[in-house]
RNA sequence: GCCGUUGUAGCUCAGGGGUAGAGCACUUCCUUGGUAAGGAAGAGGUCGUGAGUUCAAUUCUCAUCAACGGCUCCA
């Protein structure tokens, strides 16, 4: 008996019934034979192997669809596993999927413990069995006889999972001595695995829970061919090379202490060049909003934060308190409860509405040690901080506009790779993680949805992120050894208004609380200059460069006129610095170049005599000669108009 | 907070039971050189901190602090 198979580019043809991929795969092509990984069978991933019985659309997968690379490291998670239990025997497994990068598994080692030297070992092993090409073989089986396999093998974590998983629904997959509980589907033998790392070890509680017990977890990345391995780790090289923290150092941008604290940046005077320039564009830009500016204390009594309501919620990530006068006062972990207060230091009438009130707030909040990570995970942070009181007619305006503010930043730094998240609630934790407010929120959270189709503003929705106090849309993005961040975020709130008893006057004498909106566009000043040290990789644009020329005499005849040129500049508002140390003008533009100053200006005899500069650009090189005055107006209008890029 | 790794000069790193070394940076001198490293000399560290073992600890052991890789968390 025949049946049609359909192929992507809608060509049909017919099999024998049972006919499997790899035969279809052969009848193309050897080629194709030899490079596929699995098959796309009516949108399901399937081995190779398993045999199709009625008519399908069949896609087959190789190592650059999606889908084929994760059968690929899943196998590889399966080939690590054998390695393991050849090593450890006795060793229980949990789960070992593939991931973005790679694939792990995650084991009870009970009391032995993993070193380095051994994912050496278990590298050349897995390297061994693949050789062997060893085929994974597919068995459905009964929940029953699942349960009696890993009762015997004292696997209580497969055992768990066999709890939740159906009778009839049941496979093993077993690749040379190795059986494990899988749903599949797999490449058809090891051998398909030519290279790979074991990148490393790690803790990670069993089914993600810190109440559970912690499960060593191996990570590691496999390829079809050495010189893909090759060309990923040279990729991880370079990234390194970008990590804020490295560059951050490098560039004199910010300093961690011991004796200051974990989490806690000192900036330097080169970061702190761009703290400035980031909060003029961010004052600029605030004040053209219509927003007003306030300064607030960076402590409060506790007493602020059980009306706000931040207390419950949160004290675990905010530094003890401190008592004084028999008055408990905490560092302030957000800046929401004190603007709620300049709110209301003035009776509001409808007519004040909108009112914005801007400020870049220090607060400290006590993240867990292990999640500090440069700049991007600190104790103290100040944001760019703003909350506008509103009425409900007024609020999709007002989000919008607050929407448009982040698109023009992002604009002006040229950040594209970025998800706009539309953050909303777990309706099982309301009362515990989020105000019991079940109507409010969903009324709110499709004010916020509606503003995002409205604007066609792609966007993906995640539940169990909103703040305690409303659904948010958060701008993620991801540092470059991949950790995803929020660098920006836009949260309603129609929770406080009513916790403060806020209110405002309406035209008929009644009166409302009005709803809030808590903006951060530009996020904080670290996780921001954290971000953009590696969106640039330290090549700031000249607005924001702590130095934004380097003058470079070729030699001391040159000095008189290099001092002019540099007074100029100076007196125009431009960062600028005379090099005049007793060096090579080689040596000088390397310099400069390593510490990555955007334009540097050569002067030597021949310059001197015309009255010229020659510009120099950072990453480029010669530009050819200028004169000081159409350098002047060229450099100025640059950094008028915040130039992004190179 | 949990699991694991690491901690030597300003930076990057080597070393190792008998109180330390390189390159770059820094200082001084020589060199006045045209688009990514000229030469020489010098200075700089109680080897993260505390305790233990030892005749002797920076090296071994333990504790502690911090950083790093994950997990959990993330207003």
């Amino acid at each position: 008996m025949k049946i049609n198979i359909s192929f992507p580019d809608g060509a049909v043809k017919q099999f024998e019934k049972g006919v499997n991929a790899m035969e279809i795969a052969t009848s193309i092509s050897e080629g194709l034979a030899r490079k596929v990984i699995a098959a796309s069978v009516n949108g399901e991933t399937w081995d190779l192997s398993r045999p199709i019985n009625m008519d399908a659309a069949i896609q087959l997968l190789t190592w650059n669809d999606a889908s084929g690379k994760s059968t690929f490291w899943h196998s590889s998670a399966h080939l690590l596993a054998e390695a393991v239990e050849e090593v450890f025997p006795g060793v229980k497994f949990w789960v070992g999927p593939p991931i973005e990068n790679g694939f792990y598994y995650d084991m009870d080692l009970g009391d032995r413990k993993i070193t380095e030297e051994d994912l050496v070992k278990l590298e050349g092993i897995m390297l061994e069995h693949a050789k062997k090409n060893e085929e994974f073989i597919r068995k459905e089986i009964s929940k029953q006889e699942a349960i009696t396999y890993f009762s015997n093998k004292g696997d209580e974590y497969k055992l768990d999972l066999l709890n939740n998983l159906e009778d009839g629904h049941i496979t093993f997959y077993t690749q040379g001595n190795f059986t494990d509980l899988c749903r599949g589907p797999h490449i058809p033998h090891t051998g398909l695995i030519k290279a790979l790392k074991l990148t490393n070890i790690a803790g990670a509680y069993w089914k993600g829970d810190e109440k559970n017990k912690q499960l060593t977890r191996i990570y590691g990345i496999s390829f079809p061919q050495q010189k893909e391995l090759d060309a990923y780790l040279l990729m991880l090289e370079e990234a390194k090379k970008r990590d804020h923290r490295k560059l951050g150092k490098e560039l004199g941008i910010f300093t961690m202490d011991d004796d200051v604290g974990p989490g806690l940046p000192l900036w330097l005077p080169n970061g702190a060049i761009i703290i400035e320039e980031l909060e003029r564009l961010g004052k600029e830009t605030e004040l053209k909003g219509g927003y007003k500016r306030v300064v607030t204390p960076h402590i409060a009594k506790e007493n602020l934060y059980l009306t706000s309501g931040h207390l419950p919620y949160y004290a675990d990530s905010m530094y003890p308190p401190m008592e004084m006068d028999g008055t408990k006062y905490y560092l302030r972990a957000m800046n929401c409860p004190h603007h709620h207060k300049v709110f209301d230091a003035e009776p509001k009438s409808y007519k004040d509405l909108p009112y914005r009130l801007a400020e870049y707030g220090t607060c400290y909040r006590y993240e867990q040690s292990g999640e500090l990570f440069g700049l991007m995970r600190v104790r103290c942070l100040h944001m760019n901080d703003a909350h506008i009181y509103c009425t409900k007619e007024q609020f999709a305006d007002e989000f919008k506009a607050v929407n448009e503010m982040y698109l023009r930043y992002f604009k002006i730094f040229g950040i594209e790779k970025y998800v706009m998240r539309l953050s909303l609630h777990d309706p099982s934790k309301l009362g515990q993680k989020y105000v019991n407010e079940p109507q409010l929120w969903l009324e709110t959270e499709k004010l916020v949805r509606d503003v995002l189709i409205e604007t066609k503003t792609p966007f993906i929705e995640v539940q169990d992120e909103a703040a305690f106090y409303g659904p948010k849309i958060d701008v993620q993005i991801w540092s470059i050894i991949g950790k995803e961040f929020t660098l920006a975020t836009n949260q309603v709130d129609f929770s406080q208004g009513k916790s403060f008893n806020l209110q405002y006057t309406n035209a008929d004498n009644t009166t409302s609380t009005p709803l809030i909106i808590h903006r951060a566009p530009l996020g904080t000043h670290e996780r921001f200059i954290g971000f953009l040290l590696e969106h640039y990789a330290g090549k700031f644009p000249v607005w924001l460069s702590p130095k934004q020329v380097e003058i470079l005499p070729i030699n001391d005849q040159c000095l008189s006129f290099a001092k002019t040129v540099h007074a100029e500049l100076l007196e125009n508002g431009i960062r600028a610095s005379l090099d005049d140390r007793n060096e090579k003008i080689g040596k000088k533009i390397r310099d400069a170049e390593v510490a990555k100053t955007p334009y540097m200006l050569i002067i030597g005899e021949k310059e001197v005599k015309e009255n010229r500069v020659s510009l120099r650009v950072r990453g480029k090189g010669d530009a050819g000669p200028f004169n000081p005055n159409d350098f002047m107006k060229k450099i100025k209008a640059e950094i008028a108009d915040r130039k992004s890029g190179e």
